[in-house]
DNA sequence: TGCTGTTAGATGTCCATGCAACAACGTCTT
DNA sequence: AAGACGTTGTTGCATGGACATCTAACAGCA
């Protein structure tokens, strides 16, 4: 039972680390599998439209938005290809920067976004929050704050 | 601001959901590159070892092992295909059923893994551990426990 | 024994992703 | 003004994972 971490991390530590994979890989499955049959949409992309629609003029740039979920820029660049073929978004150029595009969320995307927000929110509560008291939310919240990088403000 | 979840979901209900992904996708992202370059092996084969390294005789039945590295089995099977090409893992058949295979730790897979772990360990601790409080660790701990489907137990 | 159905792993195929390299553009320095 | 340097987004390439399918082997029942 001692075969490794006698190098300062106790089983209860290790524990955590492996509960929290778990728990995100759990969800993300369940939420991938829900979209896919009821919308044939997969999770990264209804995370890019969720983005898309949250933001000011519905647009993006490629850049900010590969960080927001997390994918790497060759990444989101494939990605928004599929997108765009679809009809879901679609590139302008930015203005005061020759480089840069914007990814804009299209009429369709946001129907699109519509249609399958219950599915992903329905699958949030159902296979999270469900799971846990009300206080624990907050208390959870504050904790995963301390950890995430961009200084979590509240 | 509104333009999704008045479905159910307040703000900071999603939130604590994304901060849960980015939480765990930076320190699985973490661990992998630190692994990879200080010792040349994927994350995902870094748990493999682990987990067999902690199996009664060093050995768990490939479809177990599937179960506990959150892999599909034809993932596993490769992985095990590679980590067998290099020595740190073998396979051996099952007495009481033909048709089960036993993927086994090598001392070679022992001695890369003891090599590895205070790594692995000190990933664990600089990018989550270090960032809580203590007393946070057994409150997240019980929280997470909760979101594991697998019962749980203290 | 001979069927039927189920389970354990292995393979063929496809697709999404990351990294390194690149091109185009912006910024800063002098 | 001009070059050095950083940034932005796209591409070639390789990897790794999932799904569907296949074979072998078990279990149950007639």
């Amino acid at each position: 039972m001692t075969l490794l971490r006698d190098d300062g991390l106790t089983a209860e530590e290790l524990t955590v680390w492996r509960l929290l994979q778990r728990a995100q890989v759990r969800i993300t499955r369940h939420l991938e599998a829900e979209l896919l049959v009821a919308h044939d949409l997969p999770l990264a992309s209804y995370e890019v439209l969720m983005q898309l629609a949250e933001a000011p003029g519905r647009r993006l740039r490629m850049n900010d938005l590969a960080d927001r979920v997390l994918l790497s820029r060759s990444g989101l660049t494939r990605l928004i290809d599929r997108l765009q073929r679809e009809g879901l978004v679609s590139r302008e150029a930015c203005a005061d920067d020759a480089r840069g595009l914007f990814a804009v969320l299209t009429d369709a995307g946001a129907a699109r976004l519509a249609e399958a927000t219950p599915t992903y929110l329905r699958g949030i509560r159902s296979q999270f929050l469900d799971m846990l008291g009300g206080g624990e939310i907050a208390q959870i919240r504050a904790m995963l704050g301390k950890l995430d990088i961009s200084g979590g403000a509240p």
